[in-house]
DNA sequence: GCGTAACCTTACGCACGAGTAGGTATGCTC
DNA sequence: GAGCATACCTACTCGTGCGTAAGGTTACGC
């Protein structure tokens, strides 16, 4: 039946890439156990088989998956900040594409975050990835802030750092949430909140109770 | 053999407490799906169809759980804050209380939110209270600040408090995994840079794009 | 033109774990 | 101390979905 050859043979490499970005759709739709193989499969317009032969075992795909949209995250900020630019300016840069990047890979963003931070196989996985973000954050604030304050502590900077991160995920969760809204509104947001805050402590200023 | 009566009969009440502490337990340290009924059943010191007859499912029992623990922590906010203090010492009673439940309360706080918002039937719960406490946040940023300048936006708050429970939640799981770290100093940090930033941006400093 | 390797399929085995059937013992009431 | 309700158990059924065995088909090298 020559009509319509429609599962044309493809290289491996095609086909691998087809199948991840089905196993993140549908990962992200469905959660990790709740996808079955036979859906991913279907949704790449394969039969199983395939995928295992390709990616593995279920666990094992949902590892390609995290790192594939994870290193794109990463990738894409750090393409985004350059080094020479004051940390005002990297800060801002970052957030922006960070933002974008949860705005335009709503799917991924679930699956990095909403599903494997639960799933206990995983868990190692991104909380391995926070820690590298976490990390640089905590540097840059580190550069910006010792030369003319050495006197701040290393944890106090982590701390700062963690709830940057949390700020962060938190608002881009409900940017996800909202199709209509603007990464870059949400991304100043952020970032007055931040680097004010950030400024007026550096500056002495502290609050403690009982006024 | 009366021996030892290991099994003594317990009144239902004391029982279902009995099961939801195991299950807690159960559910934090494996995730909602590795965890298996019978682990819960024999963490419990029960057999497996007692769950059954009085907690039903295995969603009913995990949401019992969310319940459970989600009202114990808003209670122990709401408990700790006085309605009668300026919005400064609610919200830093309010961190307070909250950091201090996570430290105590490890594995509710895992069930609560590194397993419930990944898993589909339950992220329903979950935002919910979010969203609460995002209200609650927000309303109290509100009455905070609407005096002296009517022209924020409600939105804007809004964003805000997104951005202090995100923070929160990301500094609450940090302090799950450090059991020698201080609540109260964790809240002071956060109290720190929330308070300053938003003072800050309200005293009408803003931090724009090109320095 | 023909072998061979890579691509792709249908159809199954099998384990695991949710939920239940049906039965036993213990305490409480009158 | 008969009756009844409640606490509790052992031992099963059965669906679901991961992972695979064994076999077809297309392209490409020589």
């Amino acid at each position: 039946m020559p009509s319509t050859p429609t599962f044309k043979r493809l290289p491996r490499a095609v086909r691998e890439q087809q199948m991840l970005d089905a196993a993140v759709r549908v990962f992200s739709r469905r959660g990790f156990h709740a996808a079955s193989m036979d859906e991913i499969a279907e949704d790449a317009g394969i039969s199983k088989p395939m995928v295992y032969a390709y990616l593995g075992t279920k666990e094992e795909l949902f590892i390609a998956c995290l790192h594939r949209e994870g290193t794109r995250l990463l990738e894409t900020i750090a393409g985004a900040v350059d080094p020479a630019q004051p940390a005002d300016e990297r800060l801002w840069a970052g957030l922006r594409a960070f933002f974008g990047f949860v705005g335009a890979h709503r799917d991924g963003w679930a699956v990095l975050y909403r599903q494997a931070r639960g799933e206990r196989p995983f868990a190692a996985e991104v909380t391995a990835m926070r820690a590298r973000m976490v990390e640089v954050v905590a540097g840059m604030l580190a550069r910006a802030v010792r030369a003319e304050h050495p006197e701040v502590r290393a944890d106090e900077l982590e701390t700062m750092a963690y709830a940057l991160v949390g700020a962060a995920e938190s608002l881009a969760d409900w940017l996800a949430d909202h199709p209509d809204a603007d990464p870059d509104r949400t991304a100043t947001r952020l970032m007055n909140v931040a680097w004010l805050g950030g400024a007026q402590l550096l500056s002495g200023s502290v609050w403690r109770p009982g006024s």
